[in-house]
DNA sequence: TGTACATCAGTGAACGCGCGTTCACTGATGTAC
DNA sequence: TGTACATCAGTGAACGCGCGTTCACTGATGTAC
């Protein structure tokens, strides 16, 4: 009766104690980082015992994958929020803001973005459960290129070599998600989108350091390039 | 009296057990990665016990920047051996070349580009001295865009918009090794290079699970793109 | 509404482990006369 | 060439730390009658 399974008092504390371990882990991530990550620190954070923390996470790695899952999930929100009022045909700001979006959460959740992005943890194998989470920013750029190319706005190039057996056969499968594009565009568009996530991380992890120092400007100006280099129309200022 | 200062049998034996103890350290890094990597690991392997490392490096993380120091010469001389008989002229053969040998390492040395191209160990803060090393493979190409461009074979392009002043203050100081290329060329190079290390942590770090099977395919497309990406002249099978 | 039992959350102690680093020491190697 | 002393490499024990995980337990919350 009432509604279906009302929550018991139990189940409320637990769904709550659950969000506040994850927080502490996520406290504990951006603070110290993944390899840092232990079960002992976030149960002092809760102030709980250690082993209390087990009746949430059977171990340290589920606790590992729940934090995964939520990088992915805050990374996915903010880059869909980030685009979500733009004019569906303005694909130049679309590309844009969605590059910029991601740069700009990386650049506050470093630990997160390293966690996901970064070189993997040691000892950890990622479940299945995170490929959802994993693609949900993709699917953004993807659309972008499907509407692009549906209003006839993008400038799909050859490629420079002919498009060897065993990758056409991978793109036969991904052809799934990105419709009607070509496959010399798919193969752009596959590059442009590593070369951005190349970007953020070689800013991120020091690898421009005495290089570049005006950090915006050049992730704006190569990922401007790249937008081009996969067909999409470029307006003067985005 | 012999030779400027002849090594004594003592100092001998001190140069061979110091690299013993690094290559010990190197697969420590091959077999765990470098969050593993322990002075005590270490020890053992070589034999000793772990107090007598401290004879030869004064911490954990002396021996991790020497570790970092031989990954980054690792890869340069391996590149550079990759280049070296290739016909200067030969453009894309040089482009191509230096691209598949940086993946050939970092395929055959997973956990050393990670620890030089991927997240930042925690709470390490690398010395100046890995500055040297770390852009010896990067002066490869620099050099192939000098030369191309001296041969009148690079195809320079301008930029989709135009150079924000900060960003040109970086370029006037990069085209100190850069030389003769234009501003707008620096950028496309700087972010070419950038994805092409975006393309092999993407590989490495498992990004494309799921997406490209045919990794050996699709980083030669997706290389060669950036080759013209940047102004390379491209012959049809390098 | 009240009682009897089952479920569950959290405790605290313990196990066994590995880590980086320090320190007083022994014994071998090098150096000065 | 031989002796006296200084330097250095390697030992072994110890300090203090943190970790993941297990386990028997207490006491509170939920459920069935």
């Amino acid at each position: 009766m009432a509604a279906p399974t009302a929550p018991t008092a139990r189940a409320r504390v637990r769904a709550e104690l659950t969000q506040e371990i994850l927080d502490a882990g996520k406290a504990q991530l951006a603070e110290h980082g993944a390899a840092a990550l232990s079960l002992r620190a976030v149960a002092r954070d809760v102030g709980m015992v250690s082993s209390a923390v087990y009746r949430y996470f059977p171990s340290r790695d589920h606790l590992l994958t729940a934090l995964i899952v939520d990088a992915y999930d805050g990374l996915g929100a903010t880059v869909e929020d980030a685009v979500r009022d733009i004019r569906t045909a303005d694909f130049a700001r679309r590309w844009m803001t969605m590059a910029r979006s991601i740069r700009d959460w990386a650049t506050a959740n470093p630990h997160e973005y390293a966690l996901i992005y970064g070189s993997p943890v040691p000892g950890y194998q990622a479940p299945v459960t995170t490929i959802g989470p994993a693609t949900r920013v993709s699917l953004l750029m993807i659309q972008l290129l499907i509407d692009a190319a549906a209003a006839g706005q993008l400038n799909e190039r050859e490629l420079h070599a002919p498009l060897p057996r065993p990758l056409r056969a991978d793109l036969v499968q991904i052809r799934a998600t990105f419709g009607t594009v070509s496959d010399a565009t798919i193969v752009h568009a596959l590059t442009a989108w590593t070369a951005l996530f190349g970007l953020v991380s070689f800013e991120l992890f020091g690898q421009f350091h005495n290089v570049i120092a005006a950090h915006d400007e050049f992730f704006d100006a190569a990922v401007r390039e790249l937008g081009t280099f996969v067909g999409l129309p470029l307006a003067k200022r985005p």
